[in-house]
DNA sequence: ACCTGAACACCGTTCAAGT
DNA sequence: ACCTGAACACCGTTCAAGT
């Protein structure tokens, strides 16, 4: 139906989700600013009207990357039901899950985070964090056994996760391993107890 | 006393120092293998005579830095005296001091890793392992109290000590606050309690 | 407002040749 | 055994010019 103009459109677009793609297929050091625009069908230097350089790509790729991170950890809570441990596995879960399918975009956001300070990108980080720093206090608010003070064991749980994260990523542990990580810290975080081995409970 | 020989006598060790140094200084992204030739004071061909290409180059850095890394946490911990507590706060401390002064290097570190499989990397790494694995393995055979299964809370001990590190170079937690995470994750890891709260401790 | 084409400096890689 | 110098293909970036 419609002829693709020829002024292309909505290139800024293209060129990010081709950029997110071939991180994921060719890792980083594939990515090209003249290599997108070739497979946008674009001249070489059409790119600098939408990112004013490599590094402005890469900006925006970390930054969407933080929002949609936190989208999906937050949809991963509300489908997780009422039960609050299950909230806190579920968030974990599906950071765990985008950093596994993701690795070589999340390991770009957290090298740019480092590296830049703009309001977008600090936004974006933010959302993604409060995700998680909201559904902790919710949990302790609504008056979940606390272990010690509030606020390290939310900062312990998120070094875990972040861990867990690590530790999939660079091949250390399968996910499998990696859910009974995650269900092993919230436990352990939650009740001070570690659950039983999945075939010694008993009715 | 010595003129600098002709045939520059230690280029492959020289390429190396150079290139962590601006790793550390400069990030990846400014390490070219014309440049460290440059700064070395030969052709930009002669790295080729050491490194057959770049990757070979960051994968040297990778092995150099996984064996740095392990005997930095195996020294923390052999002069930490004799209470396994406090030698899991120095392996711990040691791990992230190294992920705050060398941040780069450990991110290209594990991206290495993740993508290549030589017997020399995975040596490196294992030595890395091993180094916290026989602590916790120790520490379990001498009767420290377990939580639970040995294995898991290696592992959970394991990615609290990650998440602390990519909480410091990602800029969420300050250096104090990592050693309190690491207090908390130790204890709650061993004794299943986290310490209490530094000011409020009673004879 | 958005894109093209030519140009420049830089890089990784290769290879014949030098000592 | 180790290094040089020229060469090639590629990239990021810039800018005058086109629609």
């Amino acid at each position: 139906m419609t002829g693709r103009p020829y002024h292309h459109g909505n290139l800024r677009t293209a060129l990010l989700a081709e950029a997110e793609r071939t991180l994921r297929d060719q890792g980083i050091d594939h990515l090209s600013l003249r290599d997108l625009a070739r497979q946008a069908g674009v001249s070489h230097a059409a790119p600098r009207r939408h990112f004013a350089d490599r590094q402005a790509l890469l900006d925006a790729l970390a930054e969407a990357g933080f929002l949609r991170l936190g989208d999906e950890v937050r949809a991963a809570i509300d489908t997780a039901g009422d039960d609050y441990e299950r909230q806190l596995r579920a968030a974990a879960s599906a950071y765990v899950r985008f950093a596994t399918q993701d690795a070589a975009l999340l390991e770009l956001m957290y090298v740019v985070k480092r590296g830049k300070h703009s309001p977008a990108l600090d936004d974006a980080f933010g959302r993604l964090f409060a995700a998680f720093d909201d559904l902790l206090r919710q949990g302790q608010h609504a008056g979940e056994r606390q272990l010690g003070d509030p606020g390290r064991v939310r900062l312990l749980l998120l070094a875990a996760i972040q861990g867990t994260a690590a530790l999939v990523t660079s091949g250390s542990v399968d996910a499998a391993q990696a859910d009974q990580l995650i269900a092993d810290a919230v436990a352990l975080c939650t009740h001070g107890l570690m659950p039983r081995a999945a075939g010694r409970s008993r009715p």
